[in-house]
DNA sequence: TTGAAAGCGGTACCAG
DNA sequence: CTGGTACCGCTTTCAA
C-alpha cells in the first residue's frame, strides 16, 4: 500500500539502460555525444528508451561529478533608473545560447549583495556578473572571488579592481559631446544638474562638463551647477530647475542628471512660459524609451547599458572557457542622441542684455 | 609535480570531519541544525573547522540526495513595456528571504519559452512562474507541468488553465473606472486607442470601454476606436491620434493603449494647438515612472505588475511547501491614478456644435 | 563496442 | 551523543 506517495519518480539513467537493454555507461555515452563508435542499432534503442521514459538527466548528479553547473550568476544592484535591468534582455539569451542558465539576485544594499553573493557561491555558479551603480561602497567581499579565481565581470562598478574584468561606459565623453554640441549651436550659458555626489558617474560627468567648458574658453560658474539625489523627492529637482530658470543670467541650455530630471526641467521651463528648444535647450542622460515621446522629443546621452550587459556575458563566458587570458577593461562610448529638445539660444536675450 | 593544477579544491565535508576530529555525520548534523543533542564542545570544534577551511557545502551533492534545489524558475516574456521586468525587484527578494534562488529566462517567442522551460526542468527547479503578456499562444507545453505536478503560477497569461494557480489584473475594471471618471467630468465623446487585438488584455479593455459607455447611455462609435500594435513603428500611433484629433466631431477625451501612446497623443494634440487637459483629456495605461514628469502629468490606469510578481512568489512558495491546497485565481485591481491630464471638456466646442 | 565499478559530496538510517 | 555506511544519479576509467 505505497499508493500513499503519488509523487512520480523521474526516470534515471538506470531505467533507461534497463529499458534499452544496455549498460548505464552506454546510455551516458549516447547522452554525451560519444556516439562515433556506437552501433547504430544500440543508439536507436537508447534514444527510444529515453523518449519513452521521458528521461531527463539530473543536472545535480551531473554537476556533482563534473563540477560544472552550467550556470552563471548576475547580481544586479537595485537602481533608480529602470534602464539597468533591461540588460537582462541581452544577458540571458546570450548565456542560454551558450548553454548557461542565469541565476539572478537583486542587491538592495551592500549587505544584501554580500548575502546574494554567498548564495551564488553556494550554488557554485561558474562565474558572476555584477551590474551596479557606480557608488563607492565597501567591496571587500569581492576579494574572496579573486582568491577563488572565480571568473567575474564588473559592470559600471566604481572602485578600481585590478584583478577583475571590467566594463564601463564613458560618462565623461558623453557629457563632453553634449557640451560640444550645445556650444556649436551657439550656447555659452550651459547649466548642469548633476546626480548624487559620491558616485563615480557623477564625478566623471561633472569633470566632462568642466573639461568641455574649459576647452571652449567658457568659465565654470558655480551657480549653474546643482546636484541632487535620484531617490530624493521629485520636488527637489523641480526646485533646482526653477531656480535655474529664474536666474537673472538664465542659462540657455541645461544638461540634466537623467531623462526623468530632463523631463522635469522641460516642464518647469514650460511652466514659466519658456519654450523648449526655442528659449531653452535641454539634454538628458540615459536614453530611456519614453524620450522620443516627450514634447519635444528629448535629445539625450545614451548609456549603453544593454550592450554592456551583452559584452559582460561574452567576456565572462570567454573566461570560463579559458579562452580569454588578459584582463579586459572595456570602455563603451555614450553617444549623444539628437532629437528635438535643443536649438540655437534665443537671440533676444542677448539683445536684452546688451540694452 | 602536480603543481600543474592551480585550481584550488574546495573543502569537502570529509575534510571538515577530519579537521574537527569527528565523523561526517556529525558535521552534517551540525550543518543542518540538528544540534540539540550535541555536545557544545563538539559543535564548537566543527564550527571552527568549517570557518578554518572556509567550507561551503556543495549544493549539487545536497540536491542529489534531498531532491530539493532551493531554486525557482521565472520565465519572463519579452514584453514591450519595461514595466514587467520590474517585477523582479519584488520576486527575487521574496524568494531569497525564503531561501530560494531565482533562475531567470527571457522568452522571446513560444519556441523560446519551450526551450527555456526545458532548461529549467533540467535544473529541476521546484516551481516556475510565468510572467507573460496576454497573447493567445500555443500552450501545450504547459501540460507536461500539470502532469509532473510541478508547482506553477501563471501571471497575466491569456489562455485558461484550470489546473494552475493564476494571477491577473482587472483590465476591464481599470478601463471602466477611467470612463466613469471622464463621464463624471462631463465627457461624452471618449475615444479609445487600444492595443494589439488577439490579446486578452486588449479584449478586456475594449469590453470595459463598451460596458462603461453602455452604462452611461453613450453610444459606441466605431470611428472613436482604433487599434495598433506596440511593436509597430511609433508613426502608427501618431497617425491614429492625428486622425482622431482632426475628426469633425473630435473626441474630448482619449484613453490610450499605454503610457507611451498617451504621451504621443498628448504630443499630437499639442502639435495641432490643443491644450491638455483644457481642450483634450488623456488617460494612459501602465503607470510607468515617467508619467508624473510628462507635461501635464499623466492620469493613468495602473497595472499592478510588481504586486502581481510578489503575490506569484508567495503563492508558488506556498504550494511548494504544500501549505496551499486549493487553486488560486487572484484578480488584482487596476486603480486609476489621478494626475493632471484630465479636465472638463471644452465648453465652446459644444457651442460650436449648437451653432 | 559495451559493461562493471569506483567515486563526486552530501544525507540519513541504524548501531553502538 | 557520535560513527559507520548505504545510497542519490551520473561520469569515467578500465576490462572484457
Amino acid at each position: 500500500m505505497t499508493t500513499q506517495r503519488p509523487r512520480l519518480q523521474r526516470a534515471t539513467i538506470k531505467d533507461v539502460a534497463r529499458a534499452a537493454n544496455v549498460s548505464v555507461s552506454t546510455v551516458s555515452n549516447a547522452l554525451n555525444g560519444r556516439t562515433d563508435a556506437m552501433a547504430p542499432e544500440t543508439l536507436r534503442r537508447v534514444q527510444e528508451a529515453i523518449t519513452a521514459l521521458n528521461y531527463r538527466p539530473s543536472s545535480a548528479a551531473r554537476a556533482l561529478v563534473t563540477k560544472r553547473v552550467a550556470t552563471i550568476g548576475l547580481i544586479l544592484a537595485e537602481i533608480e533608473t529602470p534602464l539597468f535591468i533591461q540588460a537582462l534582455h541581452r544577458v540571458e539569451p546570450i548565456a542560454r545560447s551558450a548553454g548557461y542558465n542565469v541565476l539572478l539576485s537583486i542587491a538592495r544594499s551592500v549587505e544584501d549583495e554580500r548575502e546574494a553573493l554567498n548564495l551564488l557561491l553556494d550554488k557554485q555558479v561558474e562565474g558572476i556578473i555584477f551590474l551596479s551603480n557606480s557608488g563607492y561602497v565597501n567591496d571587500e567581499h569581492l576579494q574572496q572571488l579573486l582568491r577563488a579565481r572565480l571568473p567575474v565581470v564588473l559592470v559600471n562598478r566604481a572602485n578600481a579592481h585590478a584583478g577583475f574584468d571590467q566594463i564601463n561606459w564613458d560618462n565623461t565623453g558623453g557629457v563632453v559631446s553634449a557640451v560640444d554640441y550645445l556650444v556649436r549651436l551657439g550656447h555659452q550659458r550651459i547649466a548642469f544638474l548633476h546626480g548624487p555626489v559620491k558616485r563615480r558617474s557623477s564625478e566623471e560627468r561633472l569633470s566632462g562638463y568642466r573639461l568641455a567648458l574649459t576647452r571652449h574658453g567658457i568659465p565654470y560658474r558655480e551657480h549653474y551647477v546643482r546636484s541632487g539625489d535620484f531617490t530624493a523627492p521629485r520636488d527637489h529637482w523641480w526646485q533646482s530647475s526653477l531656480e535655474l530658470v529664474r536666474l537673472p543670467d538664465r542659462p540657455t541650455a541645461i544638461i540634466a542628471a537623467d531623462d526623468i530630471v530632463a523631463a522635469t526641467v522641460m516642464k518647469t521651463a514650460q511652466s514659466v512660459g519658456l519654450r523648449v528648444p526655442h528659449d531653452m535647450s535641454v539634454i538628458g542622460i540615459d536614453d530611456q524609451p519614453f524620450c522620443v515621446d516627450l514634447n519635444p522629443a528629448l535629445t539625450t546621452i545614451r548609456l549603453p547599458v544593454t550592450e554592456a550587459g551583452g559584452r559582460a556575458v561574452e567576456v565572462l563566458l570567454g573566461r570560463i572557457a579559458g579562452t580569454r587570458q588578459t584582463r579586459d577593461h572595456i570602455l563603451l562610448p555614450c553617444p549623444l542622441i539628437l532629437r528635438d529638445s535643443c536649438g540655437a539660444p534665443p537671440v533676444q536675450q542677448t539683445l536684452v542684455e546688451g540694452a
